[in-house]
DNA sequence: ACAATAAGCGGGGTAAAGTCCGTTTAGAGT
DNA sequence: ACTCTAAACGGACTTTACCCCGCTTATTGT
């Protein structure tokens, strides 16, 4: 009787050799957002310098934004085990409108960071920038559910919140315009706006 | 000493040839859209379909996100003069507070009737889904400084506004999950989530 | 070991966006 | 009317995302 032993951490049926090639091609890719920023990725480009046809590229990444989706996951994973698991406020331990400010102000440097990624995984093809993305709006509406504001309501506040939040960097600040945070611990307006907005929302 | 008698309402230095190539490719655009969708306006095909040659769809528009900013600018006009001149609360002569809940409600349902082009007037090239949209982030603006905010906060809540009320439409929500209103004077759960935040955000 | 097979791979092919530059023409001045 | 010039035009060309499908290979069961 012999037990598989899935080594567990990988996607079920994927292939030794598909598992190490995307790993190359996402290395590759990063190397290229390094060196010449994200307009300049080719697929043509992206596959050469991994030395694997175009084909795999897209039987991996399914699309140009894919590539960067999945960047974006790579280092959405480790954010959202900090929301999940990590101290409070950021973490589970403290009141909800502690907690939305908390994750509006680890969330903004977070896209800031990634902001280049970020607007290249936006596509005209899919409705919402997937992967990392998608866990910002159900986090949102379970923290404003357990603040008490009206159950109707609780659903269309997280769109609109979630917007508030992501889509001032996705859509509406261009590259030159993103306030470059003076210092370290310096007011962020972006992050001090979203501190009014929440204080005051779920202010009784 | 003669007087030019510039005609007014035509830009400055626009051939008439011009301006005619201008009003048939946007007629043609409109017709594909309405037959097919956007999805299915391509620039060979625009360019065939208006008779014009591609070189010109592009001397005119830039890109195919231009396109769909030019259609949009159009009916966008018509909306803008509504808010500056038309009756209140949407146009001057209520308070701030009512004038941003009343162009919330004007906003969305124009946004939704637009929802298939705005989508297709984003680009991942350009910052913002230009012309028209520039317009809602500076109203709110006005708006929150006759409001009383702390004038430190106002430019970034604008910003943050401007991405709640139309981020929804632009990034998160995919064509089929939007809502139809129901009937004519139904509350609209997006209208509605967009009054009681500003209503939050402006009590005293 | 070996065979079977499902998954992965590769690169040539297509379509559509965007560029370039030689040619044409509207409109102003005379 | 005629000339002149800046603007507009057109379509071939380039680039790039994305598709297709015959070939290769990792994996599993015997």
């Amino acid at each position: 009787m012999t037990v598989p032993l899935e080594p567990f951490g990988k996607a079920r049926g994927e292939r030794a050799d598909a598992a190490r090639n995307r790993e190359r091609l996402l290395a590759a890719a990063r190397e290229m957002i390094a060196e010449q920023g994200t307009a300049q990725v080719t697929m043509d480009g992206l596959a050469e310098r991994a030395g694997l046809g175009k084909g795999t590229v897209f039987r991996r990444f399914g699309s140009r934004a894919g590539i960067f989706q999945a960047l974006l996951d790579d280092d959405e994973r480790r954010f959202q085990e900090r929301v999940l698991s990590g101290p409070p406020p950021l973490g589970p331990g403290a009141g909800p409108a502690d907690r939305l400010i908390a994750y509006g102000s680890a969330r903004i440097p977070f896209l800031l960071e990634h902001h280049a990624i970020a607007r290249a995984a936006v596509d005209r093809a899919l409705p919402v920038p997937a992967g990392a993305a998608s866990m910002t709006q159900p986090h949102i509406r379970v923290l404003l559910g357990l603040a008490g504001l009206p159950p109707d309501r609780v659903y269309g506040l997280s769109v609109q919140l979630t917007a508030a939040l992501e889509g001032p960097l996705l859509l509406y600040l261009a590259q030159d315009e993103i306030p470059a945070p003076p210092a370290p611990d310096d007011p962020d307006p972006l992050v001090d706006g979203w501190r009014f907005l929440v204080e005051r929302l779920l202010a009784d």
